[in-house]
DNA sequence: TTGATTTAGATGAAAATGCATCTAATTGGA
DNA sequence: TCCAATTAGATGCATTTTCATCTAAATCAA
């Protein structure tokens, strides 16, 4: 069925805000001589974590992530040893994804460019309740 | 500056669920044996315009597309016959763009995959308000 | 007018992405 | 138990995207 006018502005709203804003924060990563956002994703989700490790498919639902290519960023990771990689012994075909020390120290050089990012543009809107509720819209998009 | 929690969690679900929604999209289109999202934003932007055709750098600004990126999209979509690419007579540098008839047919034909599927996506949202709201957030993010 | 700067667009090379497929391990039924 | 189906993850290949750079034209300042 045909989207209403509201719909199709949602839509091209939610695209283009989305699109511009993550190009703008990946390139002043890039600028900063940082790695892109989409590492960031992985530190910090292993980092948070309170279990001892991750599953890769794990974070490939949590981040939307392909998973051909989660597989080859996680490589890149271990090349730079921000992230360990480990067999799971309870099942044979399985990983562990570990964060190192060093991948902390990335991580937190990173928020310190991403974080003031976030707080540049969301920081526009004013209004907490106008925030959540945004927030809280776009959320039942994907439920 | 550190963002808020508020703002973070937007920039958040601002993420996620344009990225689900846009994967989903363009690959159902690819399913319908289609081409991607990106060529229609292109064929549209042409041929909505009531101009007589469109520079390239205009469309680029409009949807945000990478230079060169544009520049490469624009060939395929030569080779498939959908745009055609003249010299702009006015600065020996330029080139207009313009749709063919196979592009407004082509254009029609994603049509009818893609504008059911921004119903199905933002029809979640059934408060004209609620669309409205969000909609006006979201531009303001990047104005 | 002329030389420096900017702008439009193309392109080579490298990186990222997506798709299909593969291997190996696990699960689930008959 | 045994075999088919599913799942985790890796990988080859093709396409897309980005980055840096290039050419040519237009603009702008002296």
């Amino acid at each position: 069925m045909e989207p209403t006018d509201e719909e199709t502005n949602l839509w091209i709203a939610l695209n283009k805000s989305q699109r511009a804003i993550y190009r703008a924060m990946d390139s002043e990563l890039k600028v900063q001589g940082l790695p892109p956002l989409r590492w960031y994703d992985v530190l910090w989700e292993l980092e948070r974590t309170k279990r001892k490790g991750l599953r890769p498919f794990e974070i490939e639902k949590t981040h939307l992530f392909e998973q051909s290519n989660l597989s080859r960023l996680l490589q890149r990771l271990v090349e730079e040893g921000l992230v360990d990689v480990l067999d799971f012994p309870d099942d044979g075909r399985g990983k562990v994804l570990k964060i190192t020390k060093k991948g902390r120290r990335m991580r937190k050089r990173m928020w310190a460019v991403y974080g003031p990012l976030i707080h540049k543009f969301m920081g526009r809107i004013t209004d907490v309740d106008e925030l959540n509720n945004a927030s809280s819209t776009l959320k039942r998009l994907i439920d």
